[in-house]
RNA sequence: GGAGAGGUUCCCGAGUGGCCAAAGGGGGCAGACUGUAAAUCUGUUGGCGAAGUCCUUCGGAGGUUCGAUCCCUCCCCUCUCCA
Protein backbone atom coordinates (compact mmCIF):
# COMPACT_ATOMS: atom_id res chain seq x y z
CA UNK A 1 0.00 0.00 0.00
CA UNK A 2 1.38 3.41 -1.02
CA UNK A 3 -0.82 5.07 1.90
CA UNK A 4 1.13 3.38 4.55
CA UNK A 5 4.56 3.91 2.88
CA UNK A 6 3.62 7.80 2.89
CA UNK A 7 2.69 7.43 6.51
CA UNK A 8 6.06 6.19 7.58
CA UNK A 9 7.42 8.70 6.02
CA UNK A 10 5.58 11.34 7.53
CA UNK A 11 5.70 10.02 11.02
CA UNK A 12 9.75 9.31 10.51
CA UNK A 13 11.42 11.85 12.81
CA UNK A 14 8.21 13.34 14.27
CA UNK A 15 7.26 13.95 17.81
CA UNK A 16 3.46 14.43 17.52
CA UNK A 17 0.77 12.92 15.03
CA UNK A 18 -2.72 13.29 16.02
CA UNK A 19 -3.73 11.36 14.84
CA UNK A 20 -2.99 8.37 12.25
CA UNK A 21 -6.43 7.28 11.47
CA UNK A 22 -7.47 10.63 10.31
CA UNK A 23 -4.47 11.24 8.16
CA UNK A 24 -4.98 7.44 7.10
CA UNK A 25 -8.54 8.72 5.91
CA UNK A 26 -7.49 12.09 4.42
CA UNK A 27 -4.51 9.87 2.33
CA UNK A 28 -7.26 8.31 0.91
CA UNK A 29 -9.45 10.46 0.17
CA UNK A 30 -6.72 12.54 -1.11
CA UNK A 31 -5.70 9.89 -3.64
CA UNK A 32 -9.11 8.64 -4.82
CA UNK A 33 -10.53 12.55 -5.14
CA UNK A 34 -7.39 13.39 -7.07
CA UNK A 35 -7.11 16.34 -4.36
CA UNK A 36 -3.44 16.84 -2.86
CA UNK A 37 -3.67 17.78 1.25
CA UNK A 38 -3.16 21.39 1.92
CA UNK A 39 -0.27 21.12 4.35
CA UNK A 40 0.22 24.09 6.72
CA UNK A 41 3.57 25.24 8.09
CA UNK A 42 3.33 28.68 9.30
CA UNK A 43 6.11 31.03 10.89
CA UNK A 44 5.81 34.55 12.18
CA UNK A 45 8.81 36.62 10.68
CA UNK A 46 10.11 38.26 13.86
CA UNK A 47 13.92 37.52 12.99
CA UNK A 48 15.40 38.47 9.66
CA UNK A 49 16.96 34.83 9.38
CA UNK A 50 16.20 31.52 9.45
CA UNK A 51 17.88 29.24 11.23
CA UNK A 52 18.76 25.56 11.33
CA UNK A 53 16.23 25.10 14.16
CA UNK A 54 13.24 26.01 11.95
CA UNK A 55 14.75 23.61 8.99
CA UNK A 56 13.91 20.36 10.89
CA UNK A 57 10.10 21.08 10.11
CA UNK A 58 11.38 22.99 6.61
CA UNK A 59 12.41 19.25 6.30
CA UNK A 60 9.07 18.23 7.17
CA UNK A 61 7.30 20.08 4.37
CA UNK A 62 9.79 18.96 1.93
CA UNK A 63 8.48 15.45 2.41
CA UNK A 64 4.72 15.99 2.00
CA UNK A 65 5.44 18.18 -1.05
CA UNK A 66 7.76 15.44 -2.28
CA UNK A 67 4.86 13.14 -2.09
CA UNK A 68 2.43 15.53 -4.09
CA UNK A 69 0.64 17.29 -1.46
CA UNK A 70 0.31 21.26 -1.71
CA UNK A 71 2.90 23.02 0.79
CA UNK A 72 1.52 26.48 2.25
CA UNK A 73 3.81 28.41 3.83
CA UNK A 74 2.32 31.23 5.88
CA UNK A 75 4.24 33.88 6.58
CA UNK A 76 2.60 35.84 9.83
CA UNK A 77 2.67 38.87 9.15
CA UNK A 78 -0.46 39.83 11.48
CA UNK A 79 0.74 37.24 14.55
CA UNK A 80 3.96 38.33 14.54
CA UNK A 81 2.63 42.01 15.48
CA UNK A 82 0.82 39.99 18.89
CA UNK A 83 3.82 38.13 19.09
CA UNK A 84 3.63 34.37 20.04
CA UNK A 85 3.75 33.45 23.90
CA UNK A 86 4.65 30.39 23.14
CA UNK A 87 7.61 29.02 26.17
CA UNK A 88 7.83 32.82 27.15
CA UNK A 89 8.24 34.50 30.53
CA UNK A 90 7.41 37.49 29.86
CA UNK A 91 5.45 39.37 26.49
CA UNK A 92 7.02 39.78 23.24
CA UNK A 93 7.95 42.70 22.12
CA UNK A 94 5.75 44.13 18.92
CA UNK A 95 7.34 44.63 15.94
CA UNK A 96 6.41 46.95 13.33
CA UNK A 97 4.99 46.20 9.90
CA UNK A 98 8.14 47.42 8.16
CA UNK A 99 10.50 44.99 10.40
CA UNK A 100 8.03 42.42 9.51
CA UNK A 101 7.98 42.42 6.18
CA UNK A 102 11.56 43.16 5.94
CA UNK A 103 11.71 39.64 7.55
CA UNK A 104 8.78 38.17 5.59
CA UNK A 105 11.23 38.90 2.34
CA UNK A 106 14.34 37.31 3.85
CA UNK A 107 12.09 34.05 4.62
CA UNK A 108 10.83 34.00 1.61
CA UNK A 109 14.30 33.78 -0.48
CA UNK A 110 15.61 31.44 2.53
CA UNK A 111 12.83 28.98 2.75
CA UNK A 112 13.35 28.18 -0.92
CA UNK A 113 16.72 26.64 -0.32
CA UNK A 114 14.78 23.93 0.79
CA UNK A 115 11.10 24.03 -0.75
CA UNK A 116 10.42 23.92 -4.31
CA UNK A 117 9.47 27.56 -5.37
CA UNK A 118 6.81 26.14 -7.85
CA UNK A 119 5.16 23.81 -5.55
CA UNK A 120 4.73 26.21 -2.61
CA UNK A 121 1.93 28.10 -1.66
CA UNK A 122 2.89 31.42 0.19
CA UNK A 123 0.68 33.45 1.96
CA UNK A 124 -0.01 36.00 4.37
CA UNK A 125 -2.46 36.02 7.22
CA UNK A 126 -2.52 40.02 7.07
CA UNK A 127 -4.64 38.75 3.58
CA UNK A 128 -7.56 37.55 5.85
CA UNK A 129 -6.96 39.27 9.07
CA UNK A 130 -6.88 43.09 7.75
CA UNK A 131 -10.38 42.46 6.17
CA UNK A 132 -11.99 41.08 9.62
CA UNK A 133 -13.93 43.62 11.62
CA UNK A 134 -14.11 43.62 15.30
CA UNK A 135 -17.36 41.83 15.36
CA UNK A 136 -16.15 39.22 13.40
CA UNK A 137 -12.87 38.77 16.10
CA UNK A 138 -15.26 38.93 19.11
CA UNK A 139 -17.34 35.77 17.24
CA UNK A 140 -13.86 34.12 17.10
CA UNK A 141 -12.80 34.59 20.62
CA UNK A 142 -16.18 33.35 21.55
CA UNK A 143 -14.70 30.05 20.44
CA UNK A 144 -12.73 29.38 22.87
CA UNK A 145 -12.72 29.38 26.95
CA UNK A 146 -10.05 30.99 29.56
CA UNK A 147 -9.82 26.94 31.35
CA UNK A 148 -8.70 25.89 28.48
CA UNK A 149 -6.61 28.98 27.38
CA UNK A 150 -5.17 28.00 31.42
CA UNK A 151 -4.87 24.66 30.31
CA UNK A 152 -1.38 25.68 28.98
CA UNK A 153 1.63 26.00 31.02
CA UNK A 154 3.68 28.96 29.96
CA UNK A 155 0.28 30.94 30.67
CA UNK A 156 -0.25 28.86 34.30
CA UNK A 157 3.49 29.85 35.26
CA UNK A 158 3.22 33.49 34.14
CA UNK A 159 -0.42 33.61 36.32
CA UNK A 160 0.88 31.80 39.04
CA UNK A 161 4.34 33.56 39.23
CA UNK A 162 2.83 37.05 39.32
CA UNK A 163 3.79 38.12 35.39
CA UNK A 164 1.85 40.03 33.76
CA UNK A 165 -0.07 38.02 30.33
CA UNK A 166 -1.58 40.21 28.11
CA UNK A 167 -5.43 39.85 26.68
CA UNK A 168 -3.66 39.93 23.25
CA UNK A 169 -1.65 36.85 23.75
CA UNK A 170 -4.67 34.70 24.10
CA UNK A 171 -5.45 35.84 21.03
CA UNK A 172 -2.39 34.18 19.34
CA UNK A 173 -3.69 30.58 19.74
CA UNK A 174 -6.57 32.08 18.32
CA UNK A 175 -5.60 33.91 15.44
CA UNK A 176 -3.21 31.24 14.42
CA UNK A 177 -6.48 28.30 15.12
CA UNK A 178 -8.28 30.87 12.23
CA UNK A 179 -5.28 30.46 9.68
CA UNK A 180 -6.12 26.93 9.26
CA UNK A 181 -10.01 28.11 8.46
CA UNK A 182 -8.82 30.62 5.98
CA UNK A 183 -6.23 27.84 4.45
CA UNK A 184 -8.48 25.17 4.75
CA UNK A 185 -5.95 23.73 6.02
CA UNK A 186 -5.64 19.24 5.84
CA UNK A 187 -2.30 19.24 8.19
CA UNK A 188 -0.50 21.58 9.62
CA UNK A 189 3.25 21.07 10.77
CA UNK A 190 4.95 22.63 13.86
CA UNK A 191 7.56 22.31 16.38
CA UNK A 192 6.59 20.18 18.95
CA UNK A 193 6.40 23.71 21.49
CA UNK A 194 3.20 24.34 19.01
CA UNK A 195 1.38 21.65 19.97
CA UNK A 196 -1.51 24.03 21.99
CA UNK A 197 -1.43 26.25 19.12
CA UNK A 198 -1.75 23.67 17.05
CA UNK A 199 -4.97 21.83 18.84
CA UNK A 200 -6.52 25.37 19.05
CA UNK A 201 -6.63 25.15 14.97
CA UNK A 202 -8.46 21.98 15.15
CA UNK A 203 -11.59 23.24 17.61
CA UNK A 204 -11.24 26.50 15.62
CA UNK A 205 -11.87 24.51 12.33
CA UNK A 206 -14.72 22.01 13.81
CA UNK A 207 -16.35 25.80 15.29
CA UNK A 208 -16.31 26.67 11.71
CA UNK A 209 -17.78 23.77 10.50
CA UNK A 210 -14.22 22.46 8.78
CA UNK A 211 -13.02 18.77 9.17
CA UNK A 212 -10.33 19.27 11.71
CA UNK A 213 -6.34 19.42 10.65
CA UNK A 214 -4.46 16.24 11.61
CA UNK A 215 -1.12 17.74 13.55
CA UNK A 216 2.61 16.37 12.93
CA UNK A 217 5.13 18.38 15.02
CA UNK A 218 8.64 17.78 15.28
CA UNK A 219 11.19 17.94 17.97
CA UNK A 220 12.69 21.71 18.94
CA UNK A 221 16.55 21.51 17.80
CA UNK A 222 18.89 22.99 20.86
CA UNK A 223 21.07 25.90 20.17
CA UNK A 224 24.82 25.52 19.99
CA UNK A 225 24.72 26.13 23.63
CA UNK A 226 22.96 22.86 23.56
CA UNK A 227 20.21 24.25 26.57
CA UNK A 228 17.98 26.52 25.08
CA UNK A 229 16.03 26.09 21.70
CA UNK A 230 17.81 27.59 19.17
CA UNK A 231 16.90 30.76 18.84
CA UNK A 232 17.99 34.39 17.61
CA UNK A 233 17.31 35.88 20.82
CA UNK A 234 19.56 33.39 22.55
CA UNK A 235 22.32 33.78 19.93
CA UNK A 236 22.49 30.35 20.14
CA UNK A 237 21.88 29.91 16.50
CA UNK A 238 23.08 28.82 13.14
CA UNK A 239 21.39 30.87 10.51
CA UNK A 240 21.33 29.38 7.17
CA UNK A 241 22.33 32.35 5.08
CA UNK A 242 25.65 32.87 7.08
CA UNK A 243 28.42 32.35 5.59
CA UNK A 244 30.26 28.75 5.05
CA UNK A 245 32.83 30.01 7.59
CA UNK A 246 30.54 31.26 10.25
CA UNK A 247 28.51 28.09 10.15
CA UNK A 248 31.51 25.58 10.00
CA UNK A 249 32.77 27.65 13.02
CA UNK A 250 29.59 27.24 15.14
CA UNK A 251 28.83 24.10 14.41
CA UNK A 252 32.06 22.80 15.26
CA UNK A 253 31.67 24.27 18.90
CA UNK A 254 29.01 21.65 20.34
CA UNK A 255 29.38 19.26 22.26
CA UNK A 256 29.87 15.45 21.23
CA UNK A 257 26.65 15.05 22.71
CA UNK A 258 24.80 17.51 20.80
CA UNK A 259 26.59 16.65 17.84
CA UNK A 260 24.40 13.40 17.78
CA UNK A 261 21.11 14.92 18.06
CA UNK A 262 22.03 17.13 14.91
CA UNK A 263 23.07 13.94 13.19
CA UNK A 264 19.19 12.50 14.14
CA UNK A 265 17.57 16.40 13.07
CA UNK A 266 19.52 17.83 10.49
CA UNK A 267 21.13 14.84 8.83
CA UNK A 268 20.18 12.82 5.48
CA UNK A 269 22.19 10.15 7.14
CA UNK A 270 20.14 7.11 7.89
CA UNK A 271 18.97 5.42 11.14
CA UNK A 272 21.44 2.89 11.25
CA UNK A 273 24.03 4.93 10.06
CA UNK A 274 23.72 6.98 12.76
CA UNK A 275 23.39 3.80 15.30
CA UNK A 276 26.85 2.74 13.95
CA UNK A 277 28.29 6.15 14.56
CA UNK A 278 27.32 5.91 18.40
CA UNK A 279 28.66 2.60 18.59
CA UNK A 280 32.07 4.17 16.64
CA UNK A 281 32.37 6.75 19.36
CA UNK A 282 31.52 4.41 22.57
CA UNK A 283 34.60 1.91 21.43
CA UNK A 284 36.82 4.61 19.88
CA UNK A 285 36.83 3.55 16.10
CA UNK A 286 35.40 7.01 15.43
CA UNK A 287 36.78 10.56 16.53
CA UNK A 288 34.31 12.71 17.81
CA UNK A 289 35.94 14.98 15.95
CA UNK A 290 36.01 13.52 12.51
CA UNK A 291 32.35 12.85 13.02
CA UNK A 292 31.48 16.73 13.77
CA UNK A 293 33.49 17.79 10.61
CA UNK A 294 31.33 15.43 8.23
CA UNK A 295 28.03 16.96 9.69
CA UNK A 296 29.50 20.44 9.44
CA UNK A 297 29.95 20.28 5.89
CA UNK A 298 26.74 18.49 5.14
CA UNK A 299 25.06 20.95 6.20
CA UNK A 300 27.30 23.60 4.37
CA UNK A 301 26.76 21.78 1.90
CA UNK A 302 22.62 21.81 1.62
CA UNK A 303 22.88 25.48 2.77
CA UNK A 304 25.84 26.15 0.28
CA UNK A 305 27.61 24.09 -2.26
CA UNK A 306 30.13 21.23 -1.65
CA UNK A 307 32.73 23.74 -2.62
CA UNK A 308 31.91 26.11 -0.26
CA UNK A 309 32.00 23.37 2.68
CA UNK A 310 35.71 22.53 1.66
CA UNK A 311 37.12 25.61 2.31
CA UNK A 312 35.70 26.39 5.08
CA UNK A 313 37.12 23.14 6.86
CA UNK A 314 40.18 24.07 5.20
CA UNK A 315 39.96 27.37 6.73
CA UNK A 316 39.18 26.43 9.99
CA UNK A 317 41.65 23.65 10.07
CA UNK A 318 44.33 26.27 9.37
CA UNK A 319 42.38 29.10 12.01
CA UNK A 320 42.48 26.08 14.83
CA UNK A 321 44.85 23.43 14.27
CA UNK A 322 47.60 24.95 12.76
CA UNK A 323 46.81 28.14 13.90
CA UNK A 324 47.64 29.78 10.49
CA UNK A 325 45.67 32.93 8.92
CA UNK A 326 42.60 32.08 6.81
CA UNK A 327 42.68 32.74 2.70
CA UNK A 328 39.40 34.16 3.57
CA UNK A 329 39.79 37.61 5.50
CA UNK A 330 37.58 41.04 5.63
CA UNK A 331 39.66 43.55 3.76
CA UNK A 332 38.99 47.18 4.02
CA UNK A 333 41.46 50.18 3.23
CA UNK A 334 41.40 53.33 5.12
CA UNK A 335 43.66 56.09 6.13
CA UNK A 336 47.02 55.80 7.60
CA UNK A 337 46.68 56.80 11.51
CA UNK A 338 47.55 60.04 11.90
CA UNK A 339 49.60 60.05 15.35
CA UNK A 340 52.60 57.86 15.45
CA UNK A 341 53.56 56.11 17.02
CA UNK A 342 49.23 54.72 16.85
CA UNK A 343 47.27 53.69 20.11
CA UNK A 344 46.03 49.91 18.72
CA UNK A 345 43.01 49.67 21.05
CA UNK A 346 41.86 52.82 19.00
CA UNK A 347 42.86 51.40 15.68
CA UNK A 348 40.91 48.26 16.82
CA UNK A 349 37.98 49.75 17.37
CA UNK A 350 37.95 51.64 14.19
CA UNK A 351 38.26 48.53 11.90
CA UNK A 352 35.44 47.56 13.81
CA UNK A 353 37.22 44.31 15.82
CA UNK A 354 36.07 45.59 19.29
CA UNK A 355 33.14 47.44 20.02
CA UNK A 356 35.26 50.00 21.98
CA UNK A 357 38.41 51.12 22.67
CA UNK A 358 37.89 49.95 26.43
CA UNK A 359 37.13 46.45 24.79
CA UNK A 360 40.31 46.53 22.75
CA UNK A 361 42.73 47.21 26.25
CA UNK A 362 41.25 44.16 28.04
CA UNK A 363 41.69 42.39 24.70
CA UNK A 364 45.42 43.08 24.60
CA UNK A 365 45.86 42.78 28.34
CA UNK A 366 44.18 39.62 28.29
CA UNK A 367 46.72 38.35 25.11
CA UNK A 368 44.06 38.41 22.79
CA UNK A 369 45.10 40.51 19.74
CA UNK A 370 48.13 38.80 17.56
CA UNK A 371 48.93 41.33 13.93
CA UNK A 372 51.04 40.60 11.01
CA UNK A 373 52.51 44.13 9.34
CA UNK A 374 52.88 44.10 5.53
CA UNK A 375 56.72 45.74 5.03
CA UNK A 376 56.48 45.70 1.03
CA UNK A 377 54.23 45.29 -1.72
CA UNK A 378 55.87 41.88 -2.74
CA UNK A 379 54.76 40.94 1.26
CA UNK A 380 51.06 41.55 -0.13
CA UNK A 381 51.44 38.69 -2.45
CA UNK A 382 52.28 35.80 -0.04
CA UNK A 383 49.92 33.35 1.05
CA UNK A 384 48.21 33.49 4.58
CA UNK A 385 49.42 30.17 5.05
CA UNK A 386 53.14 31.63 5.71
CA UNK A 387 52.31 34.48 7.56
CA UNK A 388 52.83 34.26 11.25
CA UNK A 389 50.87 36.52 13.78
CA UNK A 390 52.79 38.46 16.69
CA UNK A 391 51.51 38.37 20.21
CA UNK A 392 50.72 42.15 20.76
CA UNK A 393 51.39 42.96 24.11
CA UNK A 394 51.72 46.83 23.89
CA UNK A 395 49.21 49.02 23.38
CA UNK A 396 50.53 51.49 20.83
CA UNK A 397 52.62 50.78 17.45
CA UNK A 398 54.47 53.05 14.81
CA UNK A 399 52.76 52.65 11.26
CA UNK A 400 55.54 54.08 9.72
CA UNK A 401 57.11 51.18 7.97
CA UNK A 402 54.23 49.42 7.11
CA UNK A 403 51.60 49.04 4.08
CA UNK A 404 48.48 47.04 6.07
CA UNK A 405 47.84 45.00 8.55
CA UNK A 406 46.21 41.70 9.53
CA UNK A 407 44.82 41.62 12.83
CA UNK A 408 43.74 38.59 14.97
CA UNK A 409 41.23 39.68 17.65
CA UNK A 410 39.99 37.22 20.20
CA UNK A 411 39.56 33.35 18.47
CA UNK A 412 38.49 33.66 15.23
CA UNK A 413 37.98 37.68 14.47
CA UNK A 414 40.37 38.23 11.22
CA UNK A 415 40.76 41.57 9.26
CA UNK A 416 42.99 42.99 6.71
CA UNK A 417 43.57 46.52 6.73
CA UNK A 418 45.35 48.65 3.53
CA UNK A 419 46.59 51.61 4.35
CA UNK A 420 45.33 54.33 1.09
CA UNK A 421 48.63 55.84 0.39
C1' G B 1 -12.35 52.86 42.86
C1' G B 2 -9.67 51.21 47.83
C1' A B 3 -5.35 48.82 50.37
C1' G B 4 -0.54 46.80 49.80
C1' A B 5 4.12 45.00 47.18
C1' G B 6 7.38 46.20 43.38
C1' G B 7 10.22 48.54 38.70
C1' U B 8 18.50 48.53 39.55
C1' U B 9 23.50 47.50 34.54
C1' C B 10 22.60 41.90 28.92
C1' C B 11 19.44 38.73 32.67
C1' C B 12 18.43 37.54 37.88
C1' G B 13 19.30 40.06 42.19
C1' A B 14 21.88 43.25 46.50
C1' G B 15 22.31 48.29 47.73
C1' U B 16 18.85 52.70 50.84
C1' G B 17 22.57 60.17 51.19
C1' G B 18 29.14 60.75 49.40
C1' C B 19 33.71 54.96 50.00
C1' C B 20 28.38 53.39 43.76
C1' A B 21 29.77 52.52 37.08
C1' A B 22 26.79 49.94 41.67
C1' A B 23 27.95 43.28 45.82
C1' G B 24 26.78 38.24 44.29
C1' G B 25 25.14 34.83 40.60
C1' G B 26 23.98 33.73 35.43
C1' G B 27 25.31 34.84 30.56
C1' G B 28 29.07 37.02 27.28
C1' C B 29 34.22 37.81 26.09
C1' A B 30 39.56 36.50 26.67
C1' G B 31 43.42 33.09 28.41
C1' A B 32 44.96 28.04 30.03
C1' C B 33 43.66 22.99 29.07
C1' U B 34 41.75 20.06 24.65
C1' G B 35 39.99 17.36 19.62
C1' U B 36 37.85 22.72 17.74
C1' A B 37 34.75 21.63 21.60
C1' A B 38 32.12 20.34 26.15
C1' A B 39 33.53 20.23 31.39
C1' U B 40 37.09 22.71 34.55
C1' C B 41 40.28 26.74 36.22
C1' U B 42 41.82 32.05 35.79
C1' G B 43 40.85 36.89 34.29
C1' U B 44 37.35 40.30 32.47
C1' U B 45 32.41 42.44 31.75
C1' G B 46 29.24 51.13 30.43
C1' G B 47 31.66 55.02 27.25
C1' C B 48 35.27 58.71 26.32
C1' G B 49 42.66 59.35 21.86
C1' A B 50 43.78 57.38 28.28
C1' A B 51 41.47 61.74 31.66
C1' G B 52 37.95 63.51 35.18
C1' U B 53 35.06 67.51 41.04
C1' C B 54 33.84 63.98 32.85
C1' C B 55 29.51 61.74 30.04
C1' U B 56 25.54 57.84 29.81
C1' U B 57 23.17 54.12 33.18
C1' C B 58 19.36 52.55 38.79
C1' G B 59 10.85 53.25 35.48
C1' G B 60 9.72 58.94 33.92
C1' A B 61 9.50 64.25 35.13
C1' G B 62 10.47 67.75 38.76
C1' G B 63 12.29 69.08 43.85
C1' U B 64 15.37 69.00 48.61
C1' U B 65 20.81 68.85 49.25
C1' C B 66 27.54 71.02 48.57
C1' G B 67 26.20 65.97 46.76
C1' A B 68 20.82 61.50 45.24
C1' U B 69 20.18 54.66 42.89
C1' C B 70 19.06 56.02 48.05
C1' C B 71 14.94 61.56 50.75
C1' C B 72 10.24 64.43 48.89
C1' U B 73 6.25 65.44 45.01
C1' C B 74 3.64 64.11 40.75
C1' C B 75 3.23 60.61 36.84
C1' C B 76 3.79 55.77 34.12
C1' C B 77 4.05 50.44 34.40
C1' U B 78 3.65 45.30 36.82
C1' C B 79 1.68 42.16 40.66
C1' U B 80 -1.60 40.83 45.03
C1' C B 81 -6.03 41.39 47.89
C1' C B 82 -10.72 43.97 48.27
C1' A B 83 -14.88 46.43 45.49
Amino acid sequence: MDIERDIEIIKRGAVDLVNENELRNKLIKAKTDKRPLRVKLGLDPTAPDLHLGHTVVLQKLKQFQELGHTAIFLIGDFTGMIGDPTGRIETRPALSKEELLANAETYKRQVFKILDPEKTEVRFNSEWFEAMNAADMIRLCAQYTMARMMEREDFRNRYQNNQSISIHEFLYPLVQGYDSVALKADVELGGHDQIFNLFVGRDIQRSYGQESQVIVTVPLLEGTDGVNKMSKSYGNYVGIDEPPEIMFGKLMSISDELMLKYYELLSDISLEDLKGLKEGMQKGTVHPKEAKVNLAKEIITRFHSTEAAKTAHENFEKMFREKEVPEEIDTITIKRPEKDPFSIPHFLRDIGTVTSVGEGVRMIEQGGVSGFAYLSESQLTLPHGEIKLTKVTGKEMSSRDAIGYIWKVGKRKFKKVLFED
